[in-house]
DNA sequence: CCTACCGATCGGTAGG
DNA sequence: CCTACCGATCGGTAGG
């Protein structure tokens, strides 16, 4: 297992509009991040990584081992921080419904803030076996939030969400795909973007009871 | 452009069930398209294609100039596919609810069936400027039905839907990730799998009026 | 559809 | 963090 020298996501920072103010490794990972979700992970090279860090590729060699490294690196510090961001969301809410806005608020907030990181661990097949085992593991934590909340939504509700997992898979997809069409120049602000998608994640989520008509919805 | 010599989506046939009958050109594209969603386009090389269909690499080229015109190919031969599918699970359905449940449940069912091909038409990072034009506008149009249908829908329902591009956004991107997530011993079907989807997609098209009662969302 | 081959470029290393 | 460099491998071509 690669050591990806993470901080633990509790004391992730937010990072300064600037870049003047980070480490030489950090903006490493920045560029490396913008550069494998714009050109992809073997279409970009070491040398137009260092090219936008300002240094010589060599030099990258100082701080990643390899560039498999970097990109352990960015995909799992990714998941880690995406978790961390709904677990904050989810912090005294006890509703499921309300619990089941607040995890889909936070994960496109944070698809659409950090859209290029979380293009590239969305996307697994460039990575090694064992480094592959530790983000999955991470994803399905994540994934298991997810369906906890569905399972206590579709217990409140009588039934109404039937398939937890299908649920799950169709919100969870749904919500990272944000990043894929989001521009900076839309009509609509990251917030209400993430406030409409809580609404249609909802709405999915209780599908079958609010077209039937056949259960009684809880309120 | 690429003279990517096409079929016309009329004409494409059900490919066969043995691989047997089919033309090298077939055969290449259908290991390319295998190959392309596992490890990817760069990663992807032409002797491994080669190696795949029981030829030699250099034989590649007598069927296709460029490992580029190959994926152009496979992108936007797939891009036509599901937009006739779509577009023969539309033919008389006139109530836009029942517009929509046609649309997502042939988007999902062949999205399942051609996972492979459908994976890598969604992704459009690996497409020179030129090819991607081609293959960008049929995926417009392609959207622009599933607007329509929304759109229609909204009218329907007085204002149910409330921001038309954002849902399409949702509800397509919703559909097309079945591919990243189907399993074959999955416990659904494909045609159970796309049923849920169109419920899931009516329910959340529709989330507006069925959780806030009908109040309008603002525009 | 094959063998033989090539220029370009890649990830990574040596050594300072 | 740099210069200099290398083995491996790639997409593609020549010529049959």
């Amino acid at each position: 297992m690669v050591d990806v020298r993470l901080p633990r996501a509790e004391q992730v920072k937010v990072r300064p509009a600037g870049t003047e103010e980070l480490t030489t490794r950090d903006r490493i990972v920045e560029v490396a991040a913008r550069l494998f979700h714009q050109y992809g992970y073997h279409a970009t090279t070491m040398r137009q990584i260092a090219g936008g860090v300002g240094i010589k590729a060599a030099s990258l060699y100082n701080h990643f081992a390899s560039k498999q490294e970097l990109l352990t690196t960015i995909s799992y510090g990714t998941m880690c921080e995406m978790l961390a961001s709904v677990q904050t969301a989810l912090a005294g809410v006890r509703d499921p419904g309300e619990q089941l806005r607040a995890f889909v608020r936070a994960h496109t907030t944070y698809c659409i803030a950090e859209r290029y990181r979380a293009r590239v661990a969305d996307e697994l097949r460039d990575l090694d076996p064992e480094n592959l085992l530790d983000v999955v593991a991470m994803r399905d934590r994540y994934e298991a939030v997810l369906r906890g909340i569905l399972a206590a939504l579709d217990a409140s509700s009588g039934g109404a969400v039937g398939d937890v997992t299908l649920v799950a898979n169709a919100i969870g997809t749904m919500a990272s795909q944000v990043s894929t069409w989001y521009r900076d120049d839309g009509r609509l602000s990251p917030d209400e973007i993430a406030d409409v998608y809580a609404a249609l994640a909802l709405g999915a989520a209780l599908a079958g009871v609010s077209q039937s008509g056949a259960r009684a919805r809880p309120r």
